[in-house]
This record gives structure tokens, sequence and C-alpha cells, in this order.
DNA sequence: CGACTGCTGACAGAATTTGGCATGATGATG
DNA sequence: CATCATCATGCCAAATTCTGTCAGCAGTCG
């Protein structure tokens, strides 16, 4: 691998990850030594490249690099087909529709030999277990965890009992046949799991948490253990 | 100027020419020979740049080798991230770093409002079932299909019977726990579903089938009943 | 046909790249 | 405050590569 090439690969690299990333990690990654990559970042800076480095933290690429990213390779255009294919057939319906739009914007700016791939892509998504649907609306879920408001919402859980909450919404998880909605719920002053099925009413108030819904995020990975993406 | 810097300038110099320049005027504005000319076109083709060279007329850069700016509505990006995210989490090792990777694109090519709410985004996937991995290689499946390769593979089948058989696979489904490949069975004469985890070992041939991937294609959606995407 | 131009191979000397080590500096963390 | 992780830079010898030159073949254009 000739130094033109990995400089382009270090650039995606950085580009891949959006949080800062060690030196040490990137030097590994690209399978060359600390002291090279160092060379290497001061020369894509040289090259107008926004790198900020941090001690203590990592790199991170700062966006609007003049040179933008090269086009797909073969294996991405599978990658995005197949991700794209799964939310059409497993998530409801205005993402659904969400993700048949995006690709096609996707493919809108593809070359013609590329387009061409995505339909004879050799990727499909197999049929999976019936969605337990549940008749509330996820959109309104949704709405609600992008604008940060509280939701009141009556449950029925899984013994049958049936209970009122005023429940901050976090992230809205997509299992193989049900859905999760992850919200800090209020009358339990901790980080409860409602599956969507069971969600029989929702009503988006106009308060908002008094947290963030990115610390909530934060909290809530730490609880559960769930490793940063 | 070193040679890393030399090739994004060239790749600069071919976009500002949107007709054909001759190697001898690129080799002069980028004060080097006409060999080494050639030789740095030769390394961007090797990255994947559209280079056209034309005997008596000159070389073009086929658009299509950078990935234009893209707009995205919120909930395109939400259906996009819940994509990627479920192909980086499931899929077999390359295609989840193609995900990953192509996910970077993206967002490297997005507004930077947008660019904000791929971190916010509220959707997840949730830990599926394990997937029963099976020791064979996937990415050697998926170049045998998109090359249209027949394949030569030890398959033992659910009763524990073990046969070989030389197949023209088709497509890769990707179950909730399992992955299955679709072929037309030489054997059988007739399509087979062979569950990848099952597959003991797998030999690429250089023969190719007799009918297209695509016409096959559509004749096992024919004979399973499934509809078009 | 002749004039251009793309494209490739071989080769030897020149230039660059690389890794390792040593040394600072700075920010995060507890 | 101490410690750790990390960024950053200089130096050097060995390894790698890059480069120009020359030579030849194959297309296109007028």
């Amino acid at each position: 691998m000739s130094r033109a090439n990995r400089l382009l690969d270090l650039l995606q690299a950085l580009r891949r990850h959006r949080y800062p990333v060690s030196g040490h990690l990137l030097a590994q990654d690209l399978g060359i030594s600390l002291r090279t990559l160092y060379r290497d970042i001061e020369t894509l800076k040289a090259q107008g490249a926004h790198i900020e480095g941090e001690a203590g933290v990592g790199f991170v690429l700062r966006p609007g690099f003049m040179l933008p990213p090269l086009m797909f390779t073969p294996d991405e255009i599978e990658a995005i087909v197949l991700g794209s294919n799964w939310v059409a057939k497993r998530a409801d319906a205005p993402l659904s529709a969400a993700a048949k739009n995006a690709l096609a914007k996707i493919a809108a700016v593809m070359p013609d030999d590329l387009r061409e791939m995505l339909d004879t892509a050799g990727v499909m998504v197999g049929p999976g277990a019936p969605i337990t649907g549940g008749d509330i609306d996820l959109g309104v879920l949704r709405a609600a965890i992008q604008a940060e408001r509280k939701l009141a919402i009556a449950y029925t859980d899984g013994k049958g009992a049936a209970s009122e909450r005023v429940i901050w919404p976090v992230a809205l998880a997509f299992f193989d046949s049900v859905r999760v909605l992850v919200a800090w719920c209020e009358t339990r002053t901790d980080f409860r799991h409602f599956r969507c099925d069971r969600i029989c009413s929702i009503r988006t108030l106009t308060a908002k948490p008094p947290k963030r819904r990115r610390a909530l995020l934060k909290a809530w990975r730490v609880k559960e253990g769930v490793p940063e993406p």
C-alpha cells in the first residue's frame, strides 16, 4: 500500500469516527507506526484538512475539507442496499418510506455502472418474525425523541398491570420482532423499557425533560453496559 | 512537493478541466515528466477514479469519482442511521465495516445541521439472536454472486446428510439469526437454499452459469412468490 | 501517411518514507 | 496534586519508492 492510498484511507478512517480517536488506534488500523501516523496527519493538514489533535483526547476531522469522499465501493453499496431494505421491510411505514427515498437519493448521485449494482445487489433481507405492531404511531414517538418532549403514556406491562406515567423518551430500539421505547420514567425515577405494542396511548406534553437527551442516552448506556457505537 | 500531495493536486486538476486534457499539459502543470504522470494516473485509477484516456484526445475524469453533496429529510436520516447500524451489527465483518464507511461518506457530504442529527438519531438496533456463523467467508460468496461464477460447495443439510454440489449463486439472504445462500443447484436442477453455517467448504470456479444472475433472480422470485422490491 | 497521444517495460540513481527512540507539552482523571 | 494518555517534534540509518530517460507498440485525427 503506497503512501498516497494510505492518506486517503486515513481521511476515511477519520471520517468514520465522528468522535476523537487516538493516534494509537488509527496507526493500528492502518498498520503503520505511530510516528508515521503523525507524519501523515501533518501532510493532510498541509493539504488543508482540518484535523484537530488534542492532547489526552485524540484526533477529530472537522467537516468541510475541500476534498469530498470517494464514491462508494461495491461492498459499501451492498451494505447500503441491505440496510435500506431492512428498514424498508422491518420498520414502521413512515420510516420504511423514508428508507426507500433515501436510497433513491443516493442512487441519483451515483455513476451509471454503480447504480446498476443497486438493482443487482446480491444481498437480501429474509422474512423475519412478524412484528407485533400495536396501534400507536411510532412517528409521534420519534418526533418526541427528536424534539425532547415529555410524554404521558398509558402502558400495560407483561403481567397485564396497567399504569399511566410521564416519561422522557430517549431512543427507539428495533428488535427482531418487537420495538422498545427507551425512556426515563418519572414515576420510577429510573430508566424503563416500554414495548411499543403495549403502549395504549400517548400524549406529547409541551414540557421538556430537565436533562438533555444526549446525557440521558449516555447514562442509559452506562447503566445497561451498552458500548458507544 | 511529495508524491502524495501531487496526487491530490492531480485529482483537482482533472476535476477543473471538464474536457479532455493532454497528458503533456498535465505533466507540465504539475512539473513532472510524462512518464511519471502516467504512473500517477495509474495509481489514481487503482483507487477507483474513473479516468479515461483516449489516444489522440486526452484524459477526462468521468463524474462519479467524488461524492457530491446530499440532502436528506430528518426521517431519511433516521432510516439511514438505522439501516447502517443494523448492517454494522448483524452482517459479517467486511460488510459491517463497509456500512460504517458508507455512513461516514454520506455524513461527510451532508450539510452541517443535518450531520448533527446523525449523532442524535433516536433510533437504535436492539440486540438480536446470535447469528450462527459457520466458518466460511461470506465475502467469497458475495464476490461470486457479483462476478457470476459457479461455486463448488460441500454442504450438510438439516438431516446431517453431506453432499457436494456445483451451484449458481444468486443472492445472500440475511435472516434474523441465520444467513441463507439462494442458488440454482446443478445436481437438483432447481433452486435450493443453503444455510451458510452448514456450508463446509467453497471453491469458486472460473465457469460462469449459462444464465444471467438477473434472470435467475427473477425466476426464483416467481417460484417462491417473492414480490419485486 | 505523418503527427499526436495513450500506454507499458526496464533500469539505475535520487529522493522519500519508515520505524524506533528520546524528549516535551498539554489535557483528562481521580 | 500526581498520573496517565495523548499529541507533537527531532534525529538517524535502512528500506522502499519514486523519477527521468529511453525505447517501443497501438490507437486517433487530419
